[in-house]
DNA sequence: CGCTGGATTGAGTCCGGTCAAGCCTTGTGG
DNA sequence: CCACAAGGCTTGACCGGACTCAATCCAGCG
């Protein structure tokens, strides 16, 4: 594969990581573990350490919305007032360090945190955004193929591993668990992806890949 | 109707009002017309102070989804990084304040200035994340009664206005405007809401609307 | 090796989209 | 002040993509 540069930006900023660490309360969390929930006070910042996270919304009726997957070094915790609009949830098992917001004032100095939380926050609403372009206006199609695309991406390496369930990927994308599970077929017979077991994959045709993403 | 506490969050902090209005450029724009580009650089923050204001995302071939729409006292233009992700345009014509954002920096102080943009921006983010889950998860006609019921709780008054067009409600909503119409159209025949002309209604069954949002 | 629960596949349905025809405001000009 | 145009909106008929329900498949694990 060529080499493409990395489109990670930079996890959180360097200040933020540095105090977690420090302050931070190494925490584990088993798969499917609650991180924290909905409608819980919003005093903690969560940093995952290894692992990955997603963050859930439910409605009365049991439809369920993803928010976001979170992987080793995303900030979790500050998308939020007062209380969390969304849960947490460990998809595997994961480490993950917390903070108290105000522990973490004390230590940075306001000035330094609130520019850190501003650049995190501000990037989270951009993915946000993304995802609300992705839900209002993509095929099912493009919302499965743009979701291996950015998969792909910020893995990196050759073969990308698929850490979330197919219903964790439908609940991201608005869909139901078949509806993905055929786009994946399809993906597969058309020889833009190879799967390898059901949680891993390869892109065989990275231009195919994009222009299905759209 | 009975009195409902005003559900409406302070449109900005004091401070970050304060300040726009002194050193905010005031400038008209008329009906339709670009306030900024999608993928300008994103160096300015827009305060509405009056009319009201609709952030869009193009795809190539033509589908549009809005972001949100902004009324008087809302700050834009903060919720990109370098670049806008987002264009925005007027609904109706109406009035803007436009201010550099290292101008904002120097008078306000780097301190308040972050805190206040750190808070609109979660507020921002929380409305995305709202967002996220009527697009996701919700049937259109509880996004239409959603949408409605949202409006009549801003707009406080009895009868309610509509600033948008079919089109761009359908855009938000991720629908096509013949879905958004007959949505509209069931509403009034179960007598929930009552149209006054087509930009203007009124609840006439609250508990019904809010049912119908789940 | 057999169990188990997630994943795939198939058949049929339905919600929302598409296409097309008309309606109704709103605004403009005579 | 009315006539008329124009564009936004509504309505209808039909279609199709995604959902539902249901039967199997199969990878991972004891």
């Amino acid at each position: 594969m060529a080499l493409r540069d990395d489109p990670r930006p930079e996890a959180a900023p360097t200040a933020m990581t540095e105090v977690m660490r420090r302050l931070g309360q190494r925490t584990r969390y088993a798969k499917d573990q609650e991180i924290f929930a909905q409608e819980e006070d919003a005093d903690l910042v969560y940093m995952v350490v290894s692992g990955a996270v997603r963050t859930t919304r439910l409605l009365s009726d049991g439809r369920r919305q993803i928010g976001g997957f979170y992987y080793a070094g995303d900030l979790i915790g500050l998308e939020t007032g007062p209380a969390h609009r969304y849960s947490a949830e460990a998809l595997v098992d994961s480490e993950v360090l917390v903070a108290r917001r105000s522990a973490l004032a004390a230590l940075a100095g306001d000035g330094v945190l609130d520019r850190a939380l501003l650049a995190t926050t501000r990037r989270e609403l951009d993915r946000a955004q993304e995802h609300i372009l992705v839900l209002g206006r993509k095929t099912a199609s493009e919302k499965v193929a743009g979701f291996l695309k950015d998969l792909a991406q910020r893995g990196g390496g050759e073969r990308v591993a698929l850490p979330m369930s197919r219903q964790d990927m439908a609940d991201y994308l608005g869909l139901t668990i078949e509806t993905v599970s055929r786009m994946l077929t399809h993906l597969q017979c058309a020889a833009v992806v190879e799967f390898d077991g059901r949680r891993r994959f390869t892109v065989k045709r990275w231009g195919a890949l994009e222009q299905m993403a759209a």
